[in-house]
RNA sequence: CGGGGUGUAGCGCAGUCCGGUUAGCGCACCUGCUUUGGGAGCAGGGGGUCCCAGGUUCGAAUCCUGGUACCCCGACCA
């Protein structure tokens, strides 16, 4: 329960053990038996659910349709693409048998070892090798292109260490799969799924981020660029949201994917693919939650209006929740999602506390007193205050209400993330606002790998990325005293 | 894979050093009564392979040996 959760205002060293609590008390998500796996809740797939819905409406307005593809990989595939192999290989869970038998000992079941598989599958880590492997066939003239299609699917990646949605063995996420003629519009392509990230974080998650480059030490595997979002989480560090690469041509190569373009002559194809994880779902819960619980933005929120009678005896239980039932009829009517909570095992004390631990953005009280002055107890989570109101009006008072809450939370979360970006010319400030403040650092770097890596050993910290719409700026680079041309955020990452 | 820690009721834990009643506490659960405008009170009740296997002993949650699982800190993390 929330007076359970530790303290959030101090809780640098603490916050991961705070998030934890959060995501289980709060009805989200636990470990499962599985190593490093989760078991999500109905409550917390009920959220993951709304995502889904969005993104997916997003993606189909940009263009792109559905399909799906296989969960195993033959291990061949993994090495056409050099690049590829190295960056995946050492996290991939292997597939080696396809049969049980009995324990000739009779101690239970065992691996079947004539069962071997010829070649090893591998669950997949992400799709690209798959889903180019299968383009080949569908591709042969400029007029098969582009091919825009997306997956919602699970990913298998063995870390070592696992958190709660932010890093599980198993996630669930979408991956998108384009395949274009011309290197413009596969960039483009690249260029305009980071926006729909950035669009979907900032007006359905109320979550500010920074859209950017990722410096090529932390692109991905197989990409020639690699496009971000980057939030900022509530204890300092940052974290990567959302990814969009392009890929050139590099997997049209490794699987022969070429086609006809009108001259006649045979060209490979280009490539983008994009993605958004379960983790978002670790972003939204650090980037508003408080000490009370979670804060979910109303637009995400599995449900929108909470009603709770406030009564003595079953007699007046039965007439506030007649009455409540009248409300919530007309809360819905306007499309609002409610929850009326009936239950007589537990006190309305109890479930208030309940529901600002689970984030319900807005919370409705009828007692006897309302009842006979025709009024009702609103109270809003983002801020934790209440007022008593007259029922006349409530809907679009409700309505309001739910806007307003939707774009507090953002502005609040704006606000510190602006906060939390600390631009710095030395090497002396940057560890110290590091390990001081925390937060973006903003400060110039001479481009090479080398300093990055340097960096990153002595500080923990890396390029989150190179902003999209910095200044050029003439300066020094905050490690090796080199010239740069702009800007870049650095920080500590989950 | 290194360093540390923990496995006892659904959850959180005490008991283990120093073996000895019927293995205990809080929360949760069930029943009843009283309560009910911010996490109720009282009374009664149910629930255990003390991680697993072997050993020592008259007797093991406790001691010994081996195994195993999980957690934390590192290494790893498009």
């Amino acid at each position: 329960m929330a007076k359970e959760l530790k303290d959030l205002t101090k809780a640098d060293d603490n916050y991961s053990q705070w998030y934890n609590d959060l995501v289980i008390k709060a009805g989200l998500a636990e470990n499962s038996a599985v190593r490093g796996c989760m078991v999500i809740k109905p409550y917390g797939y009920a959220i993951w659910e709304k995502m889904q819905a969005v993104l997916d409406k997003m993606f189909k307005d940009t263009g792109h349709e559905n399909a799906y593809f296989p969960l195993f990989i033959p291990k061949s595939f993994f090495s056409k693409e050099a690049s590829h192999v190295e960056g995946f290989a050492k996290e991939c869970a292997v597939v080696t048998h396809y049969r049980l038998m009995n324990d000739p000992d009779g101690k239970g079941v065992v691996v079947d070892p004539d069962a071997k598989l010829e070649e090893e599958l591998i669950v997949r880590p992400t799709s690209e090798t798959i889903i180019w492997n299968t383009y080949k066939g569908w591709i042969q003239s400029y007029r098969d292109l582009p091919i825009l299609c997306n997956q919602w699917a699970n990913v298998v990646r063995w870390e070592m260490r696992t958190r709660l949605f932010l890093r599980t063995a198993e996630f669930l996420w979408q991956e998108g799969h384009t395949a274009h003629a011309t290197r413009e519009e596969a960039q483009e392509e690249t260029l305009k799924m980071i926006h729909v990230y950035e669009k979907f974080a900032q007006e359905w998650m109320a979550m500010p981020v920074v859209v950017g480059h990722k410096s090529p030490n932390e692109r991905f595997a197989g990409a020639e660029d690699t496009l971000c979002i980057e939030a900022m989480m509530q204890d300092g560090k940052a974290l990567q949201s959302g990814t969009s690469h392009f890929l050139g041509q590099n997997f049209s190569k490794a699987f022969d994917v070429k086609y006809l373009d009108k001259e006649g002559k045979l060209e490979y194809v280009w490539a983008s693919s994009w993605g958004v994880s379960t983790r978002l779902m670790g972003a939204l819960i650090m980037a508003h939650s408080d000490n009370n619980g979670l804060v979910l933005p109303p637009k995400l929120a599995p449900i929108q209006v909470v009603l709770i009678p406030i009564y003595k005896g079953e007699e007046q239980l039965a007439t506030m929740v007649e009455r409540l039932e009248k409300i919530a009829a007309e809360l819905r009517g306007r499309g609002i999602s409610v929850k009326i909570d009936g239950r007589d095992n537990v006190r309305s004390g109890f479930k208030f506390a309940e529901y600002e631990l689970k984030g319900i953005p807005v919370r409705l009280a009828l007692g006897p007193r309302d009842m006979e002055n025709d009024t009702i107890e609103l109270a809003r989570r983002d801020t934790l205050t209440k007022e008593v109101v007259p029922q006349a009006g409530l809907p679009e008072r409700v309505e309001k209400l739910l806007d307003e809450i939707q774009e507090n939370i953002y502005k609040k979360a704006l606000d510190f993330r602006n906060s939390m970006v600390t631009p710095v010319d030395t090497w002396e400030q940057f560890q110290e606002v590091l390990d001081t403040k925390g937060g973006f650092i903003s400060a110039h770097w001479d481009g090479t790998p080398e300093t990055e890596i340097a960096i990153k050993e002595a500080t923990k910290a890396t390029i989150r990325c190179i902003p999209l719409d910095a200044t050029p700026e003439d300066g020094v680079c905050v490690f090796s005293g080199k010239p740069s041309k702009q800007r870049v955020l650095f920080a500590r990452s989950y």
